[in-house]
DNA sequence: CGCAATGATTGAAT
DNA sequence: ATTCAATCATTGCG
């Protein structure tokens, strides 16, 4: 197969039946004007614009494509004709250049980048974060420093800062490579359309403008984050909140199954917390630290010791509570271990009498 | 507002 | 370092 045939198979719905290509250059133009002298040179600029304009829809990956396209920049015309396109496009670029904005840096990334670079977000490295942290106290007014919640703000914010950084990176990869990509693809069709590296250059800052506005988004994102752990941190310390009713019910229970002794150690201080943290997670609430438990724990003692009458009614309301749990465990267990043993203890969890008024308190 | 409940803080004791 | 006891400060209710 020649290389016409092959490119007239390429122009595909163009009918050729009649006029069987012989030798190469008697492609008539569409439009029947044919006669005169130079008739050649017309029909030669007809076909290898047909050609331009078809092979920009043609799918790039075939292996065909890559013969059609070398037999285009071989064509004997083809420099000629870039150049005039190129010519063509020089002039018409103009109101297309024009449109070009110079980007004026956007003042809401601006602050949005100063908060995080002020967070320590987007910083040096932990130096930043606890600067941010030690300011945020500052801010507070708070004159007690208290190490666990510092601690606790300070974690939450390298982890949202750890997040920020993937994402980005993770951006910018995908903006790299898709930025080669594409200039991979524009040099390559370069060579059969005029194609300038400046448009190329104008391609590439688009698509990072694109990213960036990506990035605006996760950007924006973060600082969100920041400013909620922020607002909470600051709540937290500012303000006293009462504990929910689910936690104090966990604490209550602890301290009446335990009323001969209630002085929890330092583990089981941490499961309550954890516990009374997870039951406050589901809703809006802060969270429960061991110190707050082991407050709570003093504070109850204390007020319990001092009017044991006072708190009569809890106390058997608690104890009838983790009664009725004992026994349903107890039940569920003598029903799951019929035939393991019949005299199963009853797991966990004092009997906790209700008539007790003496819980010997120190 | 007044008042009780309640979480947090402080200082002494151990 | 932990606990007690007193006290402070805020919250929630009537």
């Amino acid at each position: 197969m020649d290389e016409q045939a092959r490119i007239m198979q390429a122009l595909g719905g163009v009918s050729l039946a009649g006029h069987s290509v012989q030798g190469g250059m008697a492609l008539p133009p569409p439009h029947g004007h044919d006669g005169t002298d130079g008739d050649g040179r017309k029909q030669d600029i007809g076909d290898i614009l047909h050609q331009i304009m078809t092979i920009t829809d043609q799918s790039l990956d075939e292996a065909q494509a890559k013969h059609r396209k070398h037999g285009l920049n071989c064509h004997r015309m083809k420099p000629a004709l870039f150049s005039v396109l190129c010519e063509i496009k020089e002039k018409t670029g103009l109101s297309i250049r024009g449109a070009q904005e110079e980007d004026p840096p956007d003042p809401q990334l601006m602050r949005l980048d100063n908060m995080l670079l002020a967070e320590g977000v987007s910083g040096p490295e932990k130096g930043g974060g606890s600067a941010a942290a030690a300011a945020a106290a500052a801010a507070a007014g708070s004159p007690t420093d208290n190490s666990i919640e510092h601690s606790d703000y300070r974690a939450k914010l390298s982890q949202i800062r750890q997040i920020y950084h993937t994402e980005l990176e993770k951006y910018e990869q995908a903006c790299n490579e898709f930025t080669t990509h594409v200039m991979n693809l524009l040099r390559e069709q370069s060579r059969t359309r005029p194609i300038s590296p400046k448009e190329i250059e104008r391609m590439v800052s688009i698509i990072h403008r694109k990213f960036s506005s990506i990035q605006m988004q996760l950007k924006q994102s973060t600082c969100e984050a920041v400013m909620i752990l922020r607002s909470r941190f600051l709540d937290a310390r500012r303000k006293r909140r009462n504990f929910s009713k689910q936690a104090t019910e966990i604490l209550n229970e602890y301290f009446y199954s335990h009323l001969s002794n209630p002085y929890p150690s330092e583990e089981a201080k941490e499961e309550l917390a954890k516990k009374c943290s997870i039951t406050v997670s589901q809703g809006v609430g802060t969270t429960i630290t061991v110190s707050q438990v082991s407050n709570w724990f003093g504070n109850k003692r204390i007020r319990y010791k001092k009017n044991i009458g006072k708190f009569q009614e809890e106390a058997n309301l608690y104890a009838a509570k983790t009664a009725v749990t004992a026994a349903h465990a107890a039940a569920a267990a003598v029903q799951n271990s019929q035939t393991n043993s019949p005299t199963t203890p009853n797991s966990g969890g004092y009997p906790a009498p209700c008539y007790q008024s003496d819980g010997r308190i120190q």
